[in-house]
DNA sequence: ACAATTTTTTTGAACGTTACAAAGACATGT
DNA sequence: ACATGTCTTTGTAACGTTCAAAAAAATTGT
């Protein structure tokens, strides 16, 4: 009634001379409303801008079209930009499908589901998407105790609970392709540089190396270190020593510091032997080839599984998706991580 | 009454034979009720684990506690580290005072504008932050015609539209800073390398550099170029043939960039002739001297103004806040970006 | 002991929506 | 004309909360 206010159903219906119901059921059943009435009343919706009310909305029907998800502590910065892709494109497939990312912040794993457990209280999310499982991840386990649908991006690693949705990108499956391409354009003792062993998703990288490797019945040369630039020069610098002509890092930041050793002698346009994991801006930059994610499909189906779950929670079939991995190939375009030779310019 | 069902202020109003009002007072109020009624009320929520439904509050109180926010398509990525840093920052400055982020994209400024009036309208957000301010912005001026509060992290550039809130940092004091550093360490002829004229925040930041470098009564060694690594390096590659020995730059990619040209003949620990802007990890990793942005700050600050135009709308006391960057000093750490002198390492 | 005052608690209504059931309108077959 | 069935519309109630005002209880002063 007041001329500010922003219009309701109760106002609409009133404007309309029909029933708030009718104005309901144009919105949510349009079936049961008869044409002309039904277009009637979409014209006035449309021209009043009406919106309905999200908190009404949830009030009557306990869905509040929330997702929660946590937002990380800003991690290395190169790599973290897989998980801000992976981020945009989970935001989009749920506006898509008509849901609103709720973001939160937590130190640890139990207090993120603390954190996850109030909102669903509170009544401000339906459901949880997780990033970032470890091996022996409580969170699954947790969040299935409290009643709250979710998936996670990464897999159930190790037994601790696997009764859950999720989706996840075949790391060995990467790293294989991209050892076996290393050796077919000549390199018959394929380095690894990874990440300590305690890393689930770094072991199953390596595992694809092992494996291509393991068919040339050749020398294992491996390298376990953090996930620094200057460490990967270190340990390409000892692979190197050790007979090694190429190598598959673990990241593009372990790859970036390869190249300033394996990158020794090559001239811009050359094919690098060096390759990289999760195709960060800064490989696209420098002409490094990279095992890229294919993150937006991984996105659209965990919000997929999540929109499934919260349709029908008793429905418990839980489902896991495995992605493969494509090889971006690249030759050198930069000369950052070496001296250029001067004339290429 | 369900054994099942969430515990409302009814249910502990029943349970604790109160009013519903009193159990409310005790939340909200806690003032008004009577010191032995209040802890026994309290102890009750602690003990049921009751938290307020959001949607009966929203709808009750015409707030949702919602911030709009949007993600923005995935830049550069070495350089998105900085917004990565600042929604981190954001997110937990606003869930410190009850309010929650809430995620959205849009295509551009016209539509995030239309999105966020959508979702005002709908009652999922109670106001907006804006990042990412550029030359006559179309964004502050709809939405203040929306009447949606907002506040802007980047400030009102040109003429357009200024009566808003908004933190920025001061670009211009930061590469003046830099400048200086390079001078008093013996440099004169001091160059900058930065983005196309039509960057507002481009132009503040080589706005430092040149007035430092006025100063000298030299001549004025710049590049405009775009943000890549590579075109940083034949940026730095001119520049040195006019006769510069070092560099100020508008990003880290850049520096990045020209240190493959102006690092020639230095040695790990020694003082780099370039220094980079927003110290994104990559510098860090290297080792390069960058112009830091106090962005906690500058989240907890634009939070706070919200925060205020959401509690006062009416007063428009728009105010805006320009903060002071710090200059990171550095020695060179790594040997990415040029050959390494072996024996170091 | 009682009126006046203050403190504490309760009552009733409303925010905007949808589920459910019932009523009304309309057509069909006898 | 009337019962029967289908299609369309409407009334009532409820989701959980807070506001405003009224009622009840406790405190104070005389």
């Amino acid at each position: 009634m007041a001329p500010q206010s922003r219009p309701t159903l109760a106002s609409l219906a009133a404007q309309l001379g029909v029933s708030i119901q009718t104005v309901s059921n144009v919105i949510n059943n349009p079936e049961a409303v008869r044409l002309a009435t039904r277009e009637r009343v979409e014209a006035a919706i449309k021209a009043s801008g009406y919106r309905p009310s999200i908190a009404g909305r949830a009030l009557r029907t306990r869905r509040s079209w929330g997702i929660g998800m946590r937002l990380h502590p800003v991690v290395d910065g190169i790599n973290g930009e897989v998980l801000d892709h992976f981020f945009h494109a989970v935001t989009e497939s749920a506006q898509a499908k008509g849901y609103r990312i709720n973001l939160f912040i937590a130190a640890d794993a139990v207090a993120e589901v603390t954190a996850l457990a109030d909102m669903q209280a509170a009544g401000a999310i339906d459901a949880a998407l997780l990033i970032d499982t470890g091996l022996g991840d409580p969170r699954p386990k947790l969040l299935t105790e409290v009643g709250l649908p979710f998936a996670t991006f990464g897999r159930p690693w190790g037994e601790t609970f696997t009764k859950h949705s999720w989706v996840d990108v075949d790391g060995k499956a990467g790293s294989y392709q991209a050892t076996r391409y290393l050796q077919s354009i000549g390199h018959e003792r394929v380095g690894y540089i990874g990440w300590p062993a305690e890393s689930a998703a770094g072991e199953d990288r390596r595992a694809g190396w092992l494996a291509a490797q393991a068919e040339l019945a050749g020398e294992l040369l491996q390298a376990h270190t953090g996930n620094s630039v200057r460490q990967g020069s270190l340990a390409a610098l000892e692979l190197k020593k050790q007979g090694a002509t190429a190598v598959v890092c673990a990241s593009d930041s372990l790859a970036l510091g390869a190249l300033s050793v394996f990158a020794e002698g090559a001239v811009l346009g050359d094919e690098l032997p060096v390759i990289g994991f999760d195709n960060t801006p800064v490989a696209r930059a420098i002409g490094l080839s990279s095992v890229s994610q294919p993150v937006e499909q991984a996105a659209a189906l965990v919000v997929d599984q999540i929109v499934g779950q919260v349709n029908a929670p008793l429905d418990f079939s839980a489902q896991g998706v495995l992605l493969s991995p494509s090889l971006e190939l690249r030759k050198w375009e930069s000369m950052v991580a070496s001296q250029p030779s001067r004339k290429e310019i």
